[in-house]
DNA sequence: ATCAGCATGTAAGGCGTTACATGATTCA
DNA sequence: TGAATCATGTAACGCCTTACATGCTGAT
């Protein structure tokens, strides 16, 4: 794997349920992912094409089925063990930037005004993030039975629980500015 | 300005203020700015040399005082303007890259214990940074007359509203995992 | 004397995005 | 027929981090 490419132990672990194409993996990850990680094509077939040389992933023989252009990938004993490795390796990168957080820092070069307008529009965005993510909640709650469902289902109540004091914050913030 | 290049605000940000060398800058978004944005000397010097170049910066007259080479920065009244307009500018990239929650995500790749160590740690690092910024908000409310404190101050307590929430959801994450 | 902190800068290299190029299939 | 979606890939380019190079100052 490459030293500082998390791309790789996403697409590993998408791997690791279902044989995917690279376009499936893309959409995979715009999906319930999305929220805290990204992925764009131009990083994921680079990336699987790695992989596969490192043996992380085989491509599965070519449905003739269609006659249109699929690569089916599907991960490898070494590609689970890669997986696995990190999964158990304490140490995980967490950032976080927010240039609504820049705007509020720097606000005072600005009327208030400017700043309420930046937490309002940041508010708008929040709520419909929040929307999006109750959904998810309350379909995944329905097939909780699973083993992954669960672990889906604690990033989504990871992303509520934010995004609900994000909006408290909102308030707050424009109580305080003005007052 | 750099097409994306963010870092040219928060210099702009920290320049309205006070002028600074970049060795200061550096410090400065170490300190409070540093949970929600990040900056290093590889980019800040650069930054910085360009931006004199596009006259949003200027070289104050080297203080002979000292003799050692330290070359002070003040904002320029282009600067102003184009931190002006960055403010008044309704898109903003708000970005979360968790790499916890990926493996929340994955964790079912793994024992559970693995992904409950996982919180754990995570755990950890949020209650540090909570009181960081804890010893932060007690500071700025001394001093909240100031309109910038203020601003330093909805920053901060982001950052603790959404701590907590993460202690939070930590508790309830860890339930769900042993229930 | 020595170490931490002050101070500036460059170089290499990795990561990632956007845009482009190309073409098939499906559905209205 | 035309649009949307499926599908793969490359190229250019930009941003940023890490490591390195260099040297002064102040405190112990």
């Amino acid at each position: 794997m490459a030293k500082d490419r998390k791309i790789d132990v996403v697409i590993l672990g998408l791997l690791a349920h279902d044989d995917l194409t690279g376009y499936d993996i893309k959409k995979q990850i715009d999906g319930a992912i999305n929220f805290f990680w990204k992925g764009s094509f131009g990083s994921i077939y680079p990336a699987l094409s790695d992989m596969e040389k490192q043996g992380l992933v085989k491509r599965r023989k070519p449905d003739n089925t269609g006659g249109r252009e699929r690569i089916v990938y599907h991960i490898t004993q070494k590609g689970n063990d890669t997986l696995k490795t990190w999964l158990n390796d304490e140490k995980a990168t967490n950032d976080l930037k927010y240039e609504t957080l820049l705007k509020m820092y720097f606000g005072g070069a600005e009327d208030r005004r400017v700043t309420i307008r930046n937490i309002e529009i940041f508010e708008e965005q929040v709520k419909g993030n929040l929307e999006v993510l109750r959904i998810y909640k309350e379909n995944l709650e329905k097939v909780l039975d699973r083993e992954d469902h669960i672990h889906y289902y604690l990033t989504v109540i990871f992303g509520i629980e934010t995004y609900e004091a994000y909006l408290r914050w909102c308030n707050k913030a424009k109580r305080i500015l003005r007052s």
